[in-house]
DNA sequence: GGAGCCATGTAAGTAGTTACATGATTGA
DNA sequence: TCAATCATGTAACTACTTACATGGCTCC
């Protein structure tokens, strides 16, 4: 069945782990640990890479040739900084057109709130408040990255870099005023259940 | 070590799928398939349960004593009904006061988004197209769901139990328009940085 | 000379999805 | 009688996390 020398349009498996550390590499080189911190700082809170899935990852990347050691890797050689090469360039732009995956997310507090009148009203509010805090650290955390167009995560890169840097970080920051905004009025529903009661 | 005959606040080792099953039978006796209904509709955009994870479950449950087949299975016996053991309420009152975990996105969109830039304004626009399409139905699915409380879902169980499901219900309304709000401000941004260049 | 960060990894375990398989019941 | 829905399950696979292990460098 194969029409051969025609697999161009064929992307080669990664886990989305892969082409999430592929794209970090594509803004600028970067060793593991740099990669870590990045998505951490950036994407932290809807994308997580554990050390348990990065460097694995970037051997396979390696291996096929979408990555390879950066020039800049002046130090004695211990830490390897990573750059993606012209191939890499290629299959990441491929895979920026393909629909992604629908979100998933996975919200035990939610599931606790829906059964949480077993519990008392006590038990609602706490997971209300618990709510709010994890809220209130990540508009706090988003709002203290001001994209700044000279840091090297920017530099050399065109104005639509700093466009979805500000898109991201935007989204970020709708998301939890819209949690903490639900945070108050679910507290005042709980309490004016209480009354009636 | 042991400390014979005081582990009353061991917590049994479930999976969080379990527990999430558990607490769909304490609103009412249902079979797998119900559960799997009751999931999708209520909590389906936060969490996920198949029926690779639900059969299996159900039958740890019930080994561990926590659900019996439900007296209510007047049907032949084909599909069984099941519901909480006393047992099976005090454990998920215990699960409901501790601490749940934080919760947890793979946001594969606004991964991409984050490098979109690379390929090109047309890239960006369709991302967040996508997204906009993904909230809308999102908010549709929540608004048509108004809490019956006749309803089997809410019936016996006590005010509060109508209270949770509404919270939920203006919780995933309130992300959702938020997620809509950010996608308007988002195409207006792409369009401004469109006319610049 | 010790605390803390930088840096790289591996092994084992967990939680979950997908695909497959089967068959009964119901309504058009 | 045929399609859709109801109903129950298993096997293989995937992606990811946690815990562990190691060691260098830097600043106090």
């Amino acid at each position: 069945v194969a029409i051969s020398g025609r697999y161009n349009d064929e992307l080669p498996k990664l886990t989305p782990t892969g082409w999430t550390v592929l794209g970090f590499l594509s803004i600028c080189p970067r060793n593991g640990y740099q990669v870590h911190q990045a998505v951490q700082r950036s994407v932290g809170h809807f994308w997580g890479v554990s050390y348990g899935q990065l460097y694995p990852q970037l051997k396979v990347l390696q291996e096929q040739g979408f990555i390879t050691p950066s020039d800049a890797t002046t130090d004695g050689g211990r830490q390897t900084s990573w750059q993606l090469t012209e191939r890499g360039a290629e299959v990441l732009d491929r895979w920026l057109r393909i629909e992604p995956a629908p979100p998933q997310r996975r919200d035990e507090g939610m599931v606790k709130l829906m059964f949480a009148d077993h519990a008392g009203p006590d038990a609602m509010l706490s997971l209300i408040q618990q709510r709010r805090t994890e809220a209130g650290r990540r508009r706090d955390l988003a709002e203290a990255v001001i994209p700044d167009p000279h840091g090297p995560d920017q530099a050399s890169r065109g104005p639509n870099a700093v466009l979805a840097t500000s898109l991201v970080r935007a989204h970020t920051l709708a998301l939890a005023n819209a949690e903490l905004a639900w945070c108050d009025q679910a507290e005042t529903m709980l309490a004016e259940q209480g009354q009636m009661s």
